[in-house]
RNA sequence: GGAGAGUUGGCAGAGUGGUCGAUUGCGGCAGUCUUGAAAACUGUUGACUGUAAUAGGUCCGGGGGUUCGAAUCCCUCACUCUCCGCCA
C-alpha cells in the first residue's frame, strides 16, 4: 500500500509511474488526494470538539473535588450535547477513512525508474542468459512421460487420493525432492539466510499483511471451520513474522529462508501449458526473504538475483533472467526479476524464481519499521524471492538430462540424493 | 471436547470512575565518576495523527454501551494461558 502522504506530495510522479505499470484508473489518485484533504479537515474539526469536551469534563471533576456542586451541574448540562456531535463527526471520519483505505488498496506499487515500459510478457527484457540449450535426440520425452517411464512421479495416484495437481513422488522421485530441499536450504544458510520453519496455515491478519487478502482470496485454500488459509508461499508466514514490529536499525538487513509446501488453487488454469509439473496445486519451495534499510534495497535485489542464479549454475541448468516490464509485474512489486530455466523437451522457458523488491509497499501494510539512532521510526523495505521452487527445476532436470541409460543427476546434488542416475 | 484464569508501553508488572498515556522495576539512550570498562548515581526513554513550529487529538486485545468524564462499570467478539480428557 502506498503512503497517502507520499501521494499527496508527489502527485505527478505517482501518475507518471502508474502509467508505466499500465494502470487503468489514474483518476483514483486525485480522488485519494481529495479524500485525504476531506479526512484531515474532518479530523481537525473532531479534534477541536473533543478538546472542548475534554476541557469541560476536566472542569466538572475539578469543581466536584472542591465541592462546588451547583457549578458542576451547570457544566454537565452544557456538556451533554458533545456526545452526539462527536459521534456524528466520528462516524463521518470513519466512513471517509474506510473509503480512503479501500481506494488505496486499489493502487499498485510504483515501478522503479529502471523498470522497462510494456504491458505483456513479450516486452520483458532478457538481461542475462547462461548455459547452452542441450540438443536432445529425436525420441526425447517431456518430463511427464519420463516421470511415468521411470515411475518416479505418479499423477494418477495423486488424482485418486486428492485431485489433479497433487502429484505423488515415488522412490528416487521422492528422494530427489528431499535432496533439492536440503540443497537449497544448505546454500541459503551459507549465504547468511537464517532458516525458519513457519506454520503452513495463516490467519486472516497475515493474509492481509502481505496482500493476498482481500484481492486474491480465491487463490488460497481456505479452512472454513477455523478460518485459516493454506499458504501459497512461505513469503506469507515469514514476512508476517515482522508485522507490527519496529526493529533496530543495526539489526538490518534481516535475512530469512524457509522451506514450505505451497498451496495454490490456480482457479481457471487449463491446457497443455499446465501439464505435468508445469503447474500444481501443491508444490515445494524454498523462499528467501529480506528486510532492509531503504538505502540498500536495490543493491540487495541484485544480490538476491545473483544468489538465485548461482543455484541454477550449480544445477547446470540453462537459464535466463528477465527484468519484468511494468505491465507484467505483480501488483505489489516495484521491481522484479524472473529466472526461467530451459525445458529442452517442451522447448520452453519455465519460470522457477521471481525476485522482487517491494520497497515500502508491504511494510506500510505490515507496519514494519526500523528505528535509527535518532528520529522517528520509518518503514523498512522488504524483498523476497524463490530459491527455488522445485517442480519446474525437476521438470528441467528430467528433460535436459535424459539419456539412453537414464536421467543424470547433476554432480552438486549427488551427495544429497545418494544416486547419480535415475533409471 | 470439559472447566477455569487472563489480555496494560521493548519486557515484567501496578492501577477498579476524574490532573492516568498511565506508579514502579528491568532494558535502551545520555551524562557524572573512570586511563577504559563494570558498578553506583543523575537525567531521559511509547506509537499514531496533526502543525511552518507549537498546540490539539487518538490509542490500556477488537467492537459496542452507560456517564459531563472509562484502562477502571456493562454487553459482545477474538485471542492466549492453566488444569482435565484425547492424541503424534
Amino acid at each position: 500500500m502506498l503512503q497517502v502522504s507520499y501521494i499527496r506530495e508527489n502527485r505527478d510522479r505517482v501518475l507518471e509511474r502508474l502509467a508505466i505499470k499500465n494502470f487503468k484508473q489514474p483518476e483514483l489518485v486525485d480522488q485519494i488526494i481529495n479524500m485525504d484533504e476531506d479526512r484531515r479537515a474532518t479530523q481537525s474539526e473532531l479534534d477541536a470538539l473533543s478538546a472542548e469536551a475534554n476541557t469541560a469534563a476536566r472542569q466538572v471533576g475539578e469543581l466536584m473535588r472542591q465541592g462546588r456542586k451547583e457549578e458542576a451541574e451547570k457544566i454537565k448540562e452544557q456538556s451533554s450535547g458533545y456526545k452526539e456531535r462527536t459521534r456524528e463527526l466520528g462516524d463521518k471520519l470513519t466512513a471517509i477513512e474506510t473509503l480512503l483505505q479501500s481506494e488505496l488498496l486499489l493502487l499498485p506499487n510504483l515501478p522503479h525508474d529502471s523498470v522497462p515500459k510494456g504491458n505483456t510478457p513479450e516486452e520483458n527484457i532478457t538481461v542475462f542468459e547462461n548455459g547452452a540449450k542441450p540438443q536432445l535426440p529425436v525420441n526425447a520425452l517431456p518430463h511427464w512421460e519420463l516421470a511415468a517411464k521411470y515411475d518416479i512421479i505418479d499423477f494418477e495416484l495423486g488424482n485418486k487420493i486428492a485431485g489433479a495437481g497433487f502429484p505423488v513422488y515415488k522412490g528416487k522421485g521422492a528422494r530427489l525432492q528431499r535432496a533439492l530441499i536440503n540443497f537449497f536450504l544448505d546454500h541459503a544458510n551459507d549465504a547468511g539466510y537464517r532458516e525458519m520453519q513457519p506454520p503452513i496455515v495463516v490467519n486472516e491478519a497475515s493474509g492481509f499483511g502481505t496482500g493476498q487478502l482481500p484481492d486474491k482470496e480465491g487463490q488460497m485454500y481456505h479452512i472454513g471451520i477455523d478460518n485459516l488459509y493454506l499458504i501459497p508461499t512461505a513469503e506469507v508466514p515469514v514476512t508476517n513474522l515482522y508485522r507490527d514490529v519496529i526493529v533496530k536499525e543495526e539489526d538490518l538487513p534481516i535475512k530469512n529462508c524457509a522451506y514450505t509446501p505451497c498451496f495454490r488453487r490456480e482457479a481457471g488454469s487449463y491446457g497443455a501449458h499446465v501439464r505435468g509439473l508445469n503447474r500444481l496445486h501443491q508444490f515445494d519451495k524454498v523462499e528467501i526473504v529480506q528486510v532492509t534499510h531503504p538505502d540498500n534495497s536495490y543493491k540487495t535485489l541484485e544480490e538476491m538475483s545473483s544468489y538465485v542464479q548461482s543455484l541454477l549454475k550449480k544445477l547446470e541448468l540453462p537459464y535466463r533472467v528477465l527484468s519484468l516490464c511494468g505491465g507484467d509485474m505483480s501488483f505489489t512489486s516495484a521491481k522484479t526479476y524472473d529466472m526461467e530455466v530451459w525445458c529442452a523437451a517442451q522447448a520452453r522457458w519455465l519460470e522457477v524464481s521471481s525476485v522482487s523488491n517491494f520497497e515500502t509497499y508491504q511494510s506500510n501494510r505490515l507496519k514494519l519499521r526500523f528505528r535509527g539512532k535518532e528520529g522517528k521510526p520509518q518503514l523498512a523495505h522488504t524483498l523476497n524471492g524463490s530459491a527455488l521452487a522445485l517442480p519446474r527445476i525437476v521438470a528441467s532436470l528430467l528433460e535436459n538430462n535424459q539419456t539412453d541409460s537414464g536421467i543424470r543427476i547433476p554432480a552438486i546434488l549427488v551427495p544429497y540424493t545418494g544416486f547419480e542416475v535415475i533409471d
